[in-house]
RNA sequence: GGCGGGGUAGCUCAGUGGUUAGAGCGAAGGAUUCAUAACCCUUAGGCCGUGGGUUCAAGUCCCACUCCCGCCA
């Protein structure tokens, strides 16, 4: 089986996530996710930088112990990427002791082939960026060096101390060779070229080390120093793939398929100082490195100073309240929006509006309601037959472009992927979406239904289902939930993978079809305004429902229904169709430690596994629930309660302080629907 | 200052020297009623940064100028 190695850098732990780390990382998710779906064998990295010298500052102005202070900024990133739906993943941190010994070890192999020396280095710090600069590099100003570098431009600071030196300015040569024999490894094209200008007008030797502050790896034999943290930092890719004891494993998985990196840390560290140090310790550079470009905040620089970071975690929350999606829904939205606007590599500029056109647009225009329409006119006219037989009658020339272009575009994604061209993937996938559209458009199976025409109706909507199939293989990396969601009202349960794209009938004859909810519901003008409202305060806390619990988010307000807040409203029977129910089968149950009314308990929807917590403990021993049929809310935003998450809710009636679960009185198989 | 990329529709951008310069979004109109006021069709909108040159023919090649961006200093 091939395998598949990428990496985002591992991030400062200083910093919380925002948009900058989260477009990295959400882009690797994808291609990982791709990867794994054509069946390849993904390593998938990222992890914590922890050793940098500003890090033991930033604990110690909180009077926090350093080890303290980075177990929870790890924690952060983990719960981010967690949020963000980012799939399986090694979660690498320097301050491992694996990491630790990968670290000591390079160092010494370095130093046994004769590239590493000691030397005397005077020169000028900057504790901000963890960078040495030469004094003409930053002239003085005022009477002090501001960084060049760093945004604030805090002063430098003179070092003067004994250190350890890489012999960078010996692998020049080494290194345009490798970029000229191997094309394609720096990408995109236009930053190979700044490297190539950068290497050539010669490398100089640098420090590598730094005296000891009591963090960071000690240099093997002189506990005086520390390695210096950018040199620290890149072999965690090396750890990862099993250095220095796990021959096997290196073997299996170096040199690494793709290290995603923003353009800041591309030229010199991961396309000259990394690939350097590679060739120095016998190993092979990276197949390939991408530097990928940065977001603007409604045309103005992000910057810690401005506070002007757009975390994905609020935009999300933010368009949940503006559409009334659901929270996954919404994550995914801005995975797409992120990838489809601008060009991955380039730097593009953000904006709320542009988010919504593409969410309005692309999302709920275009894809959902495509699907929508489709699984709507199945569904009058045939009721219980569940997905139409595409055989009957002969297809006509509309039918044959339908399924003709879908291989074609196929080859277009696939291709697009490979070339880490994300965009362009997107918008592939997008022209077969106008083309399904179309189609429908051109075949109007309503015209077909009024005639009386059954057999040609029923081959239309089986061919507009199998285009909205396809669509769900290419949207799967991308929009995990939308697509695994799109393929639930297909009466789909599986994950697919990438070949099934290019099956055609694919769809069971007769499979019984889901309920046609649409996914992206659209934003209108007054949810926005109530949205903008809400959120314009940026309060830190959730705005999403705070109702507690065991309540459902309330329905999206349909139309013009001004009382509905006091008391319990009339609903159409679309507003019911929203909420999924089905049964589930109870795998587990626990007390929730220290909480009195919490049960924690696992269920079985059939083909997939859910935790739950309900506050049933003061009614129901645990252990007599265990094998029990309940009824279930499925669809219920996932929510955090006591460190668990609960992904979904029981029905239970309650009268007179008595409580009672719900079940259906026949055994039907876990994961049945109720309507 | 050096190197590189760019300036094309209101916006974001495509455009191997060869008919009448294109797409998406936005705008206007039409058609339609399956669908989330969506979808489908049509239309408008262009000194292709400026000036010169090469050529039968230039958005495309060359030169100069100008403005913007990136990398390096």
């Amino acid at each position: 089986m091939s395998r598949f190695f990428l990496t985002t850098p591992i991030y400062y732990v200083n910093d919380v996530p925002h948009i900058g780390t989260a477009y990295t990382t959400l882009a690797a998710d994808i291609l990982a996710r791709f990867h794994r779906a054509r069946g390849e064998e993904v390593l998938f990295s990222t992890g914590t930088d922890e050793h940098a010298t500003k890090v033991l500052r930033a604990a110690e102005a909180r009077g926090m112990n350093v080890r303290e202070f980075v177990d929870g900024m790890a924690g952060r990133f983990q719960e981010a990427w967690r949020e963000l739906g980012v799939d399986d993943h090694v979660f690498i941190r320097t301050s491992e002791a694996r990491h630790i010994a990968a670290g000591q070890e390079f160092f010494r192999r370095l130093q046994e082939r004769g590239d590493i020396y000691q030397g005397e280095y005077e020169g000028w710090y900057c504790v901000g960026c963890e960078t040495f600069f030469a004094a003409e590099e930053a002239p003085e100003k005022e009477g002090v060096r501001p960084c060049p570098n760093e945004p604030q431009h805090k002063p430098l600071e003179l070092v003067r101390e004994t250190n350890y030196f890489f012999a960078l300015s010996r692998y020049g040569d080494r290194l345009l060779e490798w970029i000229d024999a191997n094309p394609g490894c720096l990408l995109p094209e236009f930053r190979k070229n700044e490297v190539v200008s950068f290497i050539k007008q010669g490398l100089r030797d640098v420090c590598i080390t730094r005296s000891a502050v009591g963090w960071g790896i000690p240099v093997p034999d002189d506990d005086s120093q520390v390695i210096y943290v950018w040199f620290d930092a890149l072999i965690n890719y090396i750890t990862v793939a099993g250095f220095p004891n796990d021959a096997e494993s290196m073997d299996a998985w170096w040199p690494a398929s793709l290290h995603l990196v923003g353009k800041d840390i591309y030229v010199r560290f991961h396309c000259t100082l990394w690939p350097a140090m590679l060739m120095a310790a016998g190993l092979k550079p990276p197949r390939c490195v991408f530097g990928h470009g940065f977001w603007m905040n409604e045309g103005t620089k992000m910057s810690k100073s401005l506070g002007n970071f757009i975390e994905p975690l609020k935009l999300a929350e933010w368009l949940e309240t503006v559409s009334g999606s659901t929270r996954p829904i919404a994550r995914d939205a801005v995975r797409y929006f992120l990838f489809r606007e601008m060009p991955f590599g380039e730097d593009g500029n953000f904006s709320r509006s542009s988010l919504v056109q593409r969410f309005n647009g692309d999302l709920a225009n275009d894809l959902g309601n495509g699907l929508n329409r489709a699984l709507n006119m199945v569904r009058q006219n045939f009721v219980r037959e569940g997905a139409p037989d595409g055989e009957t009658p002969p297809p006509s020339e509309a039918e044959v472009r339908l399924k003709a272009l879908a291989p074609e575009i196929h080859a277009r994604v696939t291709a697009s992927l490979e070339a880490i061209d994300l965009q362009g993937a997107l918008t592939a996938i997008w022209d077969y979406v106008a083309a399904l559209n179309g189609y429908i458009g051109e075949r109007a199976p309503w015209v077909l239904a009024r005639q009386g025409k059954r057999d040609e109706l029923a081959g239309v909507l089986r061919h507009a289902l199998e285009g909205a199939r396809v669509l769900t293989v290419w949207l799967s990396p991308v929009m995990p939930v939308a697509s695994q969601e799109m393929r639930a009202q297909l009466g789909l349960s599986s994950t697919p993978t990438w070949e099934e794209a290019l099956q055609w009938d694919a769809l069971q004859t007769g499979a019984p079809l889901g309920s046609p909810v649409p996914i992206f519901p659209r934003i209108d003008r007054k949810r926005l305004e109530e949205g903008n409202r809400i959120m314009s305060g940026e309060t830190p806390q959730s705005v999403a429902p705070a109702a507690p619990a065991p309540t459902p988010a309330p329905p999206a307000p349909t139309a013009e229904a001004p009382q509905q807040t006091e008391g319990i409203a009339t609903i159409g029977i679309d507003d019911f169709a929203k909420v999924e129910l089905r049964v589930a089968v109870v795998l587990s149950a626990e007390r929730v430690p220290k909480a009195d009314k919490l049960l924690h308990l696992k269920v079985s929807l059939g083909d997939e596994e859910r935790t739950v917590l309900a506050g049933l403990a003061e009614y129901y021993q645990p252990e007599t629930l265990v094998g029990r049929r309940v009824v279930m809310v499925a669809n219920l935003a996932p929510r955090k309660l006591r460190g668990l998450i609960s992904q979904g809710m029981l029905l239970a009636a309650e009268a007179d302080g008595k409580v009672s679960l719900l079940q259906p009185d026949t055994e039907l198989p876990a994961g049945a629907r109720i309507r």
